[in-house]
DNA sequence: AAATTTGCGTGTTTTATAACATATTTTATT
DNA sequence: AATAAAATATGTTATAAAACACGCAAATTT
């Protein structure tokens, strides 16, 4: 797919891209430098170790970005919804690619070529100021993961991931079950446990009816029970 | 103090600043506007809550930045030389400080006023680039350190935060001391361990002849080894 | 110099959690 | 629909590391 029907989200045009005030020049100059590509769930869109091609923004679906640990152990560093940025750390460190980004469902992302992202930070100080922005405030969700994982206890730890999830994807229709469907696996590795304890966890959080779990569909019944426990680690 | 006399890095016309590429207006503007100020081992230079006052760059001395976690239980984000900043992250992301900044020796920094910093930003692309390269490098090692501190264990984090402390803060003239005298909690607090197990582990380590203690010295005898032992975790 | 505080070292106990084993359910494939 | 494969669930055991307790040394203050 090179063009940019029938997408969720543009993100060029949407008014939450923050490519929303370029100059009529600038965005002519960028919408002649990307492209749009597809990924099925469970594809890897970018591997530990790979050189990045450009910004890539996702435009429709999610995706999980991690980091590869002692013996192969997988952790979680970022969980990206449309409209936002993936792989741009390494972009911009002048490094490789220090993480893997998977499709956890089917996916488009929007390329743009190294050059003409740098061809507009150079012209555009509001832009440069953005992506330093989201710097930032990623910096700051890092080091707080990094207290929270290593001092918070299992249940806490549990917890929090569960309301970032919610806070990051947002809730179904009935305003209770998290907008996101992953496997006990995935929130075992962006809560730092083992599989079985996010198995046994989650269970014992709903048996307690904080939660309520439905296969992979876990809806958050009392959310200041859960941000008690998330608080108290 | 408010003159840069006698100080071992001038901040601003320091080679190695990322100011030395400014325009002679913008160095101008920027002179106007900084003040020095003086903090001795322990001082407190901003407290987790605080309201970021402008761009600190620490031009003397030593600074370890922390947040508090589970209990007040400390946990190092980061640690600071001459010349390189503290507290950007909060001024940038427009946040109140998620961490406390200390003063590990007598520490001489210099404050740039908020509205000059985003003054020269907005005037200067390099700056800009050089913020984001700075950042994204800064990210990619928080999140190193999360999958390092939740992932190996103890010996292995002593290990690791032993060669960060080499690297950032290299050796004595001898070319084996650590150029850092740490107390065993700020090294545990470092390493996500209580101080009885940093104490614990750097003896053993020193018994194995890995490294060498006298107090508060630390001398890496076999860096391999230490590699080795961070390595596998 | 005496007193007090702070930091260091070591042994013991307790606890959280990983590792393992195995059963069950769900999903995918033929 | 039948089979295989993957994901989920749960109980048991082993272990790493925290918590705790205590004594000693060194530094700092009075």
């Amino acid at each position: 797919m090179n063009k940019n029907e029938n997408i969720e989200h543009d993100c060029i045009e949407d008014k939450m891209s923050i490519f929303a005030f370029l100059t009529p020049d600038e965005r002519e100059l960028l919408k002649k430098k990307y492209i749009y590509q597809y990924y099925q769930k469970g594809d890897i869109i970018f591997k530990e170790g790979d050189k990045p091609a450009g910004l890539i923004c996702l435009a429709e679906g999610k995706v999980k970005v991690f980091k590869e640990g002692v013996g192969g152990r997988e952790q979680i560093v970022r969980m990206a919804k449309p409209i936002g940025f993936i792989g741009y750390r390494a972009l911009f460190a002048e490094e490789n690619h220090s993480a893997t980004a998977v499709a956890i469902e089917d996916s488009t992302i929007c390329t743009i070529e190294k050059q003409t992202i740098y061809k507009l930070l150079r012209s555009n100080p509001d832009l440069c100021l953005s992506i330093i922005k989201a710097f930032a405030t990623e910096l700051g969700f890092s080091n707080n993961r990094t207290v929270t994982l290593t001092q918070k206890h299992i249940r806490g730890r549990l917890a929090e991931s569960l309301i970032f999830l919610k806070d990051t994807y947002g809730y179904e229709e009935d305003g209770k079950t998290i907008k996101i469907y992953l496997s006990r696996e995935d929130i075992a590795n962006l809560s730092n446990m083992t599989t079985s304890n996010a198995i046994r966890t989650l269970s014992t959080l709903a048996q307690e009816g904080t939660i309520g779990i439905d296969g992979r569909k876990i809806k958050i019944l009392d959310l200041p029970k859960l941000e008690r426990i998330s608080e108290l680690g």
